[in-house]
DNA sequence: CCTACCGATCGGTAGG
DNA sequence: CCTACCGATCGGTAGG
């Protein structure tokens, strides 16, 4: 009677899998949508049987929700968690935005930005899937909104600018990055992001802003 | 035998079904995305034969280019046609702005812009849909950088100023109004736009600009 | 985690 | 534009 085992396997051998179908499934995900990925699908790319890979969940639509959350998961580690880290201000402020355009840059996922995909996707289609879709947009929105009023509470923002406005407009240009290289592939794309954001951050910078956002400089290339 | 017959049926029905198909096509599609259409619920939504539908069109890939192709005729004519009218300059691309707006705002397509939707659908799949996506997309953005570079050669903006980066972040105000505005069903994104879009023409203005893109005023709602 | 199976729906064809 | 039909695949279930 095994209790504690060898250790090789068996630990937790359920939640191994798991984990596995929801990375083949944020990988497909990614380049056809959350709605395209099958079950059939998944569990021929796993090696599995169909009620194999269903079993770990009890519906399709879990699954995508389920998928959707792995995929925020690594969205905040890779495109959020290091900038919030930074200090409050503008370095958070711009490490936000940076760290963003270095998320696409590096491809972590093969379609582009998982949230906007996926907020695309069923922006107009009512349900759970929309409303897990809709969260994870707030999650992005309310981080880039909060590192602009604690920039302005620090001192490096002046307060006559509206919070909502500037993270309307520093949003833009993160998401115009994101369609824009899918459709051109050309890499200025990033660069003109990240002069839009730095534009839109200097002007509004106090004299109090630790020597203004200065950043990789994106040559004129 | 009639040749003419009375007009009232008759001259070319056929044609006459495939516009009410593909008229169904967009509307689905807008809300649930090109792919997701079938050929048999678009015959259920038409009371027809599914064969009946598919007769019109060689193959789903067929009809949803098809469909795309119309949707695309529809933009132009709601979101660019009365614009392209306008004086070159700052009263063309202002108009452009502006007229892209309105369209998101009369919700010409249930689902927002059918272009953005399609590009964000098909961006990561290779084909002929992304491939047709990816054009759709091109006459927007041609023609908004085209309208930038007019109102540099009659002399409204500045020469300084670089088109590609100007047209990028025009673009970028009026994706981020749509899908903010699907997220928020807040008309107040519409305004956040138009005063990003303002802001950047007014600031490349030159003094030949002709009283500077006053626009609706948001107000302080 | 498997085999075996269900009804429904898919895109598409035959033949008229 | 129809009826009738095809093989394939879908999400999901039974039973182990």
């Amino acid at each position: 009677m095994p209790q504690v085992s060898d250790t090789s396997q068996s630990p937790r051998k359920g939640a191994i899998t798991r984990q596995a179908i929801l990375d083949a499934a944020v990988r497909l995900a990614s380049v056809e949508g959350l709605e395209t990925i099958s079950i059939g699908r998944l569990a021929e790319v796993l090696q599995m049987s169909k009620s194999g890979v269903f079993a770990h969940f009890g519906s399709k639509q879990d699954l995508q929700l389920a998928a959707l959350d792995a995929a925020l998961h690594r969205f905040v580690s890779e495109a959020m968690q290091p900038a919030l880290h930074q200090a409050a201000g503008l370095p958070r402020l711009w490490g936000l935005c940076d760290q963003y355009l270095s998320y696409l840059e590096r491809r972590v996922f093969p379609g582009g930005c998982f949230l906007l995909a996926t907020w695309a996707e069923f922006d107009s289609r009512p349900g759970p899937l929309r409303d897990a879709a809709a969260a994870a947009m707030h999650t992005w929105n309310d981080a880039i909104e909060r590192a602009v009023i604690s920039a302005q509470e620090v001192g490096h923002l002046d307060t006559m600018g509206d919070p909502a406005q500037l993270a309307f407009e520093l949003n833009a240009l993160l998401q115009a990055a994101n369609s824009a290289f899918l459709l051109s592939n050309d890499r200025r794309e990033f660069d003109r992001a990240r002069v839009g954001i730095r534009d839109r951050l200097t002007r509004l910078a106090t004299a109090q802003a630790p020597h203004r956002p200065a950043a990789s400089s994106p040559g004129d290339t």
